[in-house]
DNA sequence: CGCGGCCCTATTTTT
DNA sequence: TAGGGCCGCG
């Protein structure tokens, strides 16, 4: 996990073939660049908005601007400052700019993602926002646990109000570089009208605590920022240059913090793709991007266009697609590839079906019984909306024995056992840790259960101590009796003892004191290990053992068991690669990657999300079906913005095809546990019908799909104009039983139900806070606020939620309306 | 404290 | 349908 470190520092030492590879004075890294990659690359100052679209090389030219800004000693590599979002992204940066400069240069460039970056500038300065240097950083659980303590402490029913949709809403106001002070509004209702209130006490409790959340990295650093004039400035002197990847996915706190860099020498350059924005939904703001030049007045705008990725039919499938989106800054892109295989488009009976005609379709092209000659599973991909739709794919494959792989689903570090022993490692290097404390002083099993962690806890509160420190104390004066108190001294004792052992092995961890012209740190990711005596390594491992953690799933005989073991196990030798733990611990609280091994010839089952940034040259689309793909919940929760944001999913989609993608639907689906009738998406109409071969699955069922008819007569007619007519009209084409029965049942539908709600032509301002209504899907409930044309309501039974008003009726209206 | 049964809910996910 | 969380019993 941590290797990519290495081969950096590896490849900036090789030789510096590829910088002396001049020709005619120009550096070698040149060569090979298109006219826009190449003025990209060479604008070096001032604004520059690169706007690349899906396979058009922008990896390239960022990372070939970064060698060009230190090979024309325009900068010094630490000089530069480079954010991309993943790590994934920030290591094959790391690996190209290596490849590129070769040569020895003096220091690296600071490239990372956004939050890793931030930490380390954040431990600089954590005293200016009441932290100290060494603070922690809780993962989606720790933030989880902590909040639910919160609501219980206000008394509040934390069935009614769950403490994850309390993170959610405190995430997104993270997003937004709202503090608790500057949530206001029609917001400060939120959560039961305590949600800036929990919020604020929210923050009290992790400065106490040490701690941030991955909101906060970012929070803080703009905060400071926005207080510390100094601060801003010595860092906007250091980072002369600054780029930027993925620009379209950044949210409002991140946008601050690169404008508040960014804003004295303006040397700014960010990279995006306004079509490739899919993450709206978790505060990513387009309009970042399509403000860009308001922003910074004078900004070079280079549209990279040139796809080297698709066949010409798969890229006019993407382009037509997209083009149904309005207020996008435009790019057209082309190839010089002519011909290749158009994008395919079949039917199905059901979604089992469409699972198994994928996998018949999978081992056909693997065994080269297709136009295009053999293709190796590892070079194809099964892309879903959501991750449910997985399943299908893995019984089938399963049952017919077609290797494949899962690509996200759940993250090593997100495992319990993992959690577990990191929680451990925490409390060995940070007695203080309460939450790591939490964790573990009853697992395993100590007889230390809720009475005597109120106990104990209560101490703390009242003495005013950390809950290891309140154990000590209890142990001391005996207060618990028999067998739970010999368990606790037992435990106290032995985090003395790895706390002891850590100490003696580097006893000056203090982070150096922030120097006020220089920033001495390095920019580099930790963990390149010279001279490791490994006995962290050992430590960890005796940690495990004398907490009796390891004997707890030794004991266990669940299947999962040996498992988890073999995780543990794991996590000990990722150790290996760090100086000691706090190296560690710091680390894998921002790398929590889920590589798994990419090695075996297997096919790849992933979202659309997830697909983001790859490619492959054969690709299925599988479930465009309204209300699965686009997403009935994108479209009832944004509406427009939604349907927008979906539509870009399946350019997404469409665009990671490089030579055969095929698109399919089913007629019929289960839907927990109902057999839904489904329509085909709405997205399937936008498709150009010279750019899409329709497959009729022989004698499976009538007709197939609509769209030759579709196709050969009504042509473009397909958008605009009134669908639900449209195909109603086409239902003849629908021969089958699922569509029939559709129609007999007229509203049992998703599509025909969007379409009940919409009779109700409502703005937010028809609504009076604290005024009764009715939703479809969610039934009765409260008007707590209104936000634009949007609603915030407290449904009876579905809890709060923010909708599009026009998806309410007044609740009085509701026995009137034919649903 | 552990287990069985019942109830409820149900995108997308990175750091 | 299915999985997770919670409660109550032994």
């Amino acid at each position: 996990m941590n290797g990519f470190d290495d081969a950096y520092e590896g490849a900036l030492s090789l030789s510096a073939r590829a910088m002396m590879a001049a020709r005619g004075g120009e550096p070698g890294y040149l060569e090979g660049l298109n006219a826009a990659q190449r003025e990209a690359v060479e604008t070096l100052d001032g604004p520059v908005l690169m706007l690349a679209g899906a396979g058009t090389g922008k990896t390239k030219a960022l990372t070939t601007r970064i060698a060009h800004l230190i090979h024309t000693g325009r900068a010094r590599p630490n000089e530069i400052l480079a954010v991309t979002f993943t790590n994934k992204a920030a290591r094959e940066m790391k690996e190209r700019v290596g490849r590129l400069l070769g040569g020895a240069i003096e220091g690296v460039p600071w490239l990372g993602t956004f939050h890793s970056v931030c930490v380390k500038l954040l431990r600089r300065h954590a005293e200016l926002v009441g932290l100290k240097a060494n603070f922690t950083i809780l993962d989606t659980d720790d933030q989880v646990r902590l909040l639910k303590q919160l609501i219980l402490a206000a008394n509040m029913d934390e069935k009614r109000w769950p403490a994850r949709q309390l993170a959610g809403l405190i995430d997104g106001w993270k997003n937004r570089a709202l503090t608790p002070e500057r949530v206001r509004g029609a917001e400060t209702a939120a959560f039961n009208n305590r949600g800036s209130e929990l919020y604020a006490a929210y923050q009290e409790r992790l400065v106490t605590l040490n701690a941030v959340d991955f909101g906060d990295l970012l929070l803080h650093m703009v905060t400071i920022f926005q207080t510390h004039a100094d601060v801003l400035a010595q860092y906007q002197r250091w980072f002369r240059y600054i780029l930027v990847d993925e620009y379209q996915d950044t949210n409002v706190a991140q946008y601050l913090w690169l404008r508040l860099l960014a804003q004295g020498h303006r040397n700014i350059c960010c990279v995006g793709d306004d079509d490739q924005s899919i993450y709206g939904w978790r505060g990513a703001e387009v309009g970042n991007i399509l403000r860009f030049e308001k922003d910074f007045p004078g900004a070079a705008v280079i549209r990279l266009e040139q796809n080297y990725r698709s066949t010409e039919h798969i890229l006019a499938a993407a382009s037509r697609l997209i083009s149904g989106n309005e207020g996008r800054l435009g790019k057209t892109l082309w190839t010089e590839a002519r011909g290749g295989e158009k994008v395919r488009l079949i039917g199905h009976w059901d979604g089992e079906e469409e699972a198994r005609w994928i996998g018949e379709e999978i081992e056909a092209l693997a065994a080269g019984r297709r136009a295009l000659g053999p293709v190796r599973l590892s070079d194809q991909a099964i892309l879903v909306r959501a991750s449910h739709q997985m399943r299908a794919f893995e019984d089938r494959f399963l049952s017919i024995g077609l290797p494949y792989r899962v690509i996200g689903g759940p993250r090593f570090y997100e495992r319990l056992e993992i959690r577990d022993a990191m929680a451990y490692f925490r409390l060995a290097v940070s007695p203080e840790d309460d939450l790591a404390f939490e964790r573990v002083i009853n697992t395993p099993k100590r007889g230390l259960g809720d009475k005597a962690q109120a106990r104990i806890q209560s101490l703390a509160r009242e003495t005013g101590v950390g809950l290891l420190e309140a154990a000590r104390l209890m142990v001391a004066e005996g207060e618990l009796s028999g067998k739970a108190g010999g368990q606790l001294r037992q435990f106290v004792e032995a985090v003395d003892r790895w706390h002891a052992e850590i100490r003696a092995a580097s006893p000056a961890t203090a982070v150096t004191a922030a120097e006020d012209d220089e920033l001495l740190i390095e920019p580099e990711e930790g963990g390149i290990a010279p001279a490791n005596d490994h006995s962290h390594v050992r430590l960890a491992e005796r940690i495990l053992e004398e907490s009796g953690y390891v004997e707890m799933w030794l004991n266990d005989k669940t299947p999962e068991a040996p498992g988890r073991l073999e995780n543990l196990k794991e996590l000990v030798k990722a150790l290996e690669q760090f100086d000691n733990l706090q190296g560690f611990l710091e680390h894998v609280a921002l790398i929590m990657d889920n590589d798994r091994d990419e090695s075996g010839d297997k096919v790849s089952i992933m979202t659309l999300h997830g697909a983001k940034g790859l490619e492959f040259p054969v690709v299925f689309l599988p479930g465009w079906e309204d209300g699965l793909f686009p997403s009935q919940r994108a479209m009832d929760e944004t509406g427009q913005k939604g349907l927008e944001e979906e539509r870009r999913l399946g350019y997404v989609g469409i665009t990671r095809a490089e030579r055969l993608c095929t698109i399919s639907f089913a007629g019929n689906r289960r839907v927990y546990g109902q057999w839904q009738s489904q329509l085909p998406s709405r997205f399937i109409d936008e498709l150009p019908a010279a750019d899409v071969e329709v497959l009729t699955p022989p004698g499976l069922y009538g007709g197939g799909f609509g769209a030759a008819g579709a196709y050969g007569g009504a042509g473009a007619g397909f958008s605009g104009g009134s669908r639900l007519e449209e195909r109603a009209g086409r239902a003849d084409v629908y021969n089958s039983p699922g569509w029939k029965r559709l129609q007999a049942q007229g509203g049992q539908s998703a599509a025909p139900a969007r379409r009940g709600a919409q009779v109700f032509d409502a703005d937010a301002e028809d609504f009076e806070i604290g005024e009764r209504v009715f939703h479809k899907k969610f039934g009765y409930g409260r008007v707590v606020a209104t936000e634009g044309d949007k609603l915030v309501v407290d449904f009876e039974k579905a809890g709060e939620k923010k909708l599009l008003a026009s998806f309410v009726v007044p609740a009085a209206q509701a026995g009137e309306v034919p649903f």
